[in-house]
DNA sequence: CGACTTTGACCTGCGC
DNA sequence: GCGCAGGTCAAAGTCG
């Protein structure tokens, strides 16, 4: 792309300020927190198990914990138990009645113990009969919240285009906010609940499907429309479609969802309504970056794409690329491709849209990664609502999952160290980022005993309007293959290969948004508590203003 | 000749 | 209302 002419459009090129400069600035600004937020892990307890301090300790693994725990006490009991028994102390052997009353105090011991674990497996398992209510009220309501808007929707008087539009198109920021912020509350109620990991990640990933779901048929009743009259009339007519097709997507769980209604609370306000229907617009406009070292003037992500426009965008030299799927006639994805103006070797690619068409294996896994990670961004991951201050969690818990789900994954072992999430970009995006361009000094032999203090999320708001501000960076993704990851770069090979590697296995991607979304959701606690400790860190905005 | 790229023109939203 | 910036269109050119 370096070396395409700039267009007539070269005249945007300006001299003002560098917004992908303050994405970098993202980098300069962590405060660490991570030795404050790693090593968290108290003492699980029944109090633990509601506090939600630490959301990650899930009920499989305090079940398993207190399950250990009274083994250990069984263990040391049996341990003291023979010792006792078969002692060989003179002085309970001449004392019979004194070896009676302590053999007798044993087995009261003993007794209780056990009575005390039959207690601890009954509530248990009451707590898990609670989570799986929770989990199964939790899906009817989203099922309902879609019913719900349709049906405002088509009963508002001439489906009011305008204010659709308007709505999509103003205060998109606090719209997004908004969102972030119920989806937080939500995970918030989960997480105290204890939900077990497994549970919670099934339940990310229905969510998931069901937007990809719903976004592909959104997706299929827009061919038409490509096809209308005059291109305002069109795009209006999109969103209008955009607005309806939830439905569509969800009558089949409605009747599921009505098995619950009576547990379903009610929506009280309009606003809601709007919000929610607001929030279905969003999810269409949702996009995914991926950020990689390339020489190549497109990353392969196995579909094929047609160049239909070319730009300068503000505040970088280099041109931007727009193309669209032509795997299909209608499909809707687009991409752009657009050189990052620091580092030139940095390509940044910026997918927008679902496919509307199968798609060849090699495709699959990054279309669903894109489109996982969009919804995964809109689903819940928004973790601050602060445009001022940014969080910072410690991504041990992340490598931690993600090692879990993907602990026979070749691309497994890297340790994904940075979020950044934003809410005034025009559209919420999530940055996949695959380059090594932060200066952290880590060992990959680390990876898996999670000492990297530097390696932490940040997340943050930014004001870059031109660059996606929320980012997943991956800088160790290709440490095996490097000897010095902070300072060496990827080669055009490796970028390749790891991109196969992404694009080949589906489940990769999945644990990806399974690991996120569990990491965002524990975030939300963690800042909670860090908050008083003077941990947040100050953003691109602050940094702008300063 | 069809698919793709290039590039000037145009449209739209937004801030002032 | 005007200008700017991002995004898209479509005619012309290029390539295999």
């Amino acid at each position: 792309m370096d070396n395409v002419p700039a267009g007539r459009s070269g005249g945007d090129l300006n001299n003002g300020r560098d917004d992908s400069d303050r994405d970098h600035d993202h980098d300069h600004e962590h405060v660490s927190l991570g030795r404050i937020l790693s090593g968290k892990r108290s003492v699980v307890s029944e109090m633990d198990f509601f506090a939600g301090e630490k959301p990650a300790a899930t009920s499989k693994e305090i079940l398993g914990v207190k399950k250990e725990s009274v083994q250990n006490e069984d263990e040391q009991l049996h341990i003291n138990t023979g010792l006792n028994l078969s002692t060989t102390n003179p002085s309970i052997i001449n004392n019979g009645t004194s070896k009676n009353i302590k053999k007798n105090s044993q087995e009261n011991k003993l007794a209780a113990l056990q009575a005390d674990l039959e207690k601890t497996s009954v509530e248990n398992q009451r707590l898990k009969g609670m989570l799986n209510q929770m989990n199964s009220n939790y899906h009817a309501l989203q099922m309902h919240l879609f019913t719900y808007m349709q049906r405002q929707h088509t009963r508002r008087p001439g489906n009011d285009h305008t204010q659709n539009h308007e709505m999509i198109s103003n205060g998109k920021a606090r719209q997004f906010m908004d969102l972030g912020q119920a989806a937080a509350k939500r995970d918030e109620a989960v997480s105290i609940q204890s939900a077990s990991s497994e549970e919670t990640r099934s339940k990310d990933f229905s969510i998931v499907e069901s937007m990809e779901i719903s976004n592909q048929k959104i997706n299929n009743s827009n061919i038409d429309l490509e096809k209308s009259t005059t291109d305002s009339d069109r795009r209006r007519r999109i969103v209008e479609r955009e607005l309806e097709s939830p439905e569509r997507s969800t009558q089949l769980a409605v009747a599921d969802s009505n098995n619950n209604n009576n547990k379903v609370p009610r929506f009280n306000s309009s606003r809601d309504v709007e919000q929610a229907t607001q929030t279905i617009a969003m999810v269409r406009k949702a996009r995914v970056s991926v950020r990689a070292r390339s020489e190549a003037t497109m990353i392969s992500d196995g579909c094929q794409w047609r160049k239909y426009g070319q730009k300068m965008a503000k505040g970088n030299p280099c041109p931007r690329a727009y193309y669209r799927c032509t795997m299909a006639s209608g499909c809707p994805v687009r991409k752009q491709v657009q050189r990052c103006a620091q580092d030139r070797t940095i390509l940044m690619t910026t997918y927008e849209g679902n496919h509307n068409h199968p798609l060849p294996a090699a495709a699959v896994g990054m279309a669903s990664t894109t489109s996982a990670a969009a919804s995964m961004l809109l689903s819940g991951s928004m973790v601050s609502t602060d445009h001022q201050h940014g969080l910072i969690i410690n991504s041990n818990d992340f490598h931690h999952d993600l090692a879990k789900t993907t602990h026979h994954h070749p691309l497994s072992n890297f340790s994904p160290s940075l979020a950044s999430l934003s809410a005034s970009a025009p559209f919420p995006t999530v940055t996949l980022d695959l380059t090594t361009h932060n200066n952290h000094n880590h060992n990959p032999n680390q990876f898996h005993h999670q000492q990297m203090p530097l390696s932490q999320f940040h997340l943050a708001s930014s004001n870059s309007s031109i660059l996606p501000s929320n980012i997943l960076n991956l800088p160790h993704l290709f440490s095996n293959h490097q000897t010095q990851a902070a300072a060496a770069s990827v080669s055009t090979d490796t970028i390749s290969a790891a991109t196969a590697a992404i694009t080949a296995d589906p489940s990769f991607a999945s644990a990806l948004v399974a690991a996120i979304t569990n990491i965002m959701g524990n975030t939300h606690h963690q800042s909670h508590s860090n908050n008083n400790n003077n941990s947040t860190t100050r953003n691109s905005s602050d940094n702008k203003n300063s």
